[in-house]
DNA sequence: ATGCCGATGTACCGATTGGTACATTTTGTC
DNA sequence: GACAAAATGTACCAATCGGTACATCGGCAT
């Protein structure tokens, strides 16, 4: 197990669940240490910028994911309904179908949300985007395509709301089957072309 | 301008916005006594139990109101279906259009959430059942009944994510005009028997 | 005028915060 | 084994946190 010099990535994960327990502002450098097995000393050497700068790269790590897993599938998708459920699944996933919340959307509701703003506003961005990408090109209209794509995703924020706050993953579950259930009548994936 | 003694009723609605705009932990007695104008000595003067009890207050000032306001219109309407369009309306307006956020919902996101989780579930379960109720009563199943509700309450919340998390308060209307529309047919109110 | 009591301002407390400085240990390379 | 760089632990800093103690102020009833 050599570790590449610098190579903070595997940090990103735990530092990403201390900042979701406990928000930006409530993440102490004493937590994020004692959930990485790390004191102050590594966590400055690795993250010279301090606490800003970790939320920075967890935040980019999450964008991440997300462009590639679900933006650029979505983008460049053949058959954009296939696409769209296969990102819904793997969007319920990520969210660990309800027990995992949003940080994305946690640090828009606090009041970190000015200092990382832009990062917020990029994220729903490209994802409004590139849903309504597929959405058009199933052949909706373009405002309609952007109505779809805002509806599903402030669907999903809702419910991880929802779910979290009565402390009831299933109601996640049921608004993603709703969503599923909602989406223009598919062509099964086996019943296309290759 | 006779106050009566105790009375802090009129504090509730600053220290909400201090709340909303900086988090739990992040509301500092000292951001509360600027925005009231008060000291710490009469902050604790009005709130012997410090900071929890006055985000206790606030947040029972907010469940009072939705009470008022929206579950019991739910709950004892003769017309459910005018009931819905209106308290949608109500809610809307609560919410400033989109430029206010829910801080039940953002509590709920927060690391404050277990110190809170009781009032919390309560608020939504409330909003879920008199929701449901009033759809019942307008005809649908139980079931039917219980999985709309879930969906205006998530959509709501959702559309709350991503309007602040945009900064376009434009999402939230859109998404009311959209829940708006998809209620079951109404008698409009003028045709309706007094 | 005199108490009384709600209301307030101020000084202070220990604890914790994010961050810095720096000496030390560990690690891989030659 | 020697050396440099990466990595780490520890001590420390000023600032702020929520909370407490207490003296004082101000209006009102007697």
């Amino acid at each position: 197990m050599t570790r590449t010099p610098s190579d903070r990535s595997h940090l990103l994960p735990l530092i990403a669940e201390v900042f979701r327990d406990h928000g930006y502002e409530g993440a102490s450098l004493s937590l994020i240490g004692h959930a990485t097995g790390l004191g102050k000393g590594s966590l400055y050497h690795f993250f010279p910028g301090g606490k800003e700068e970790m939320a920075d790269a967890v935040l980019a790590e999450i964008g991440g994911w997300f462009r590639h897993h679900i933006f650029n599938v979505l983008l460049r998708s053949e058959q954009p309904e296939v696409a769209i459920l296969e990102t819904l699944d793997a969007t319920a996933e990520y969210f660990r179908s309800g027990r995992r919340i949003c940080l994305v959307g946690a640090f828009a509701l606090s009041d970190t949300r000015d200092r990382f703003s832009f990062t917020l506003r990029s994220y729903f961005n490209d994802w409004r985007q590139s849903l309504a990408s597929a959405f058009a090109r199933s052949g909706h209209s373009s405002d309609d395509a952007n109505l779809y794509s805002e509806e599903v995703i402030s669907g999903i924020q809702g419910a991880l709301v929802l779910a979290r706050a009565l402390d009831e993953p299933e109601v996640f579950l049921r608004a993603i089957n709703r969503i599923r259930a909602r989406l223009p009548a598919r062509r099964a994936a086996e019943d296309l072309p290759l």
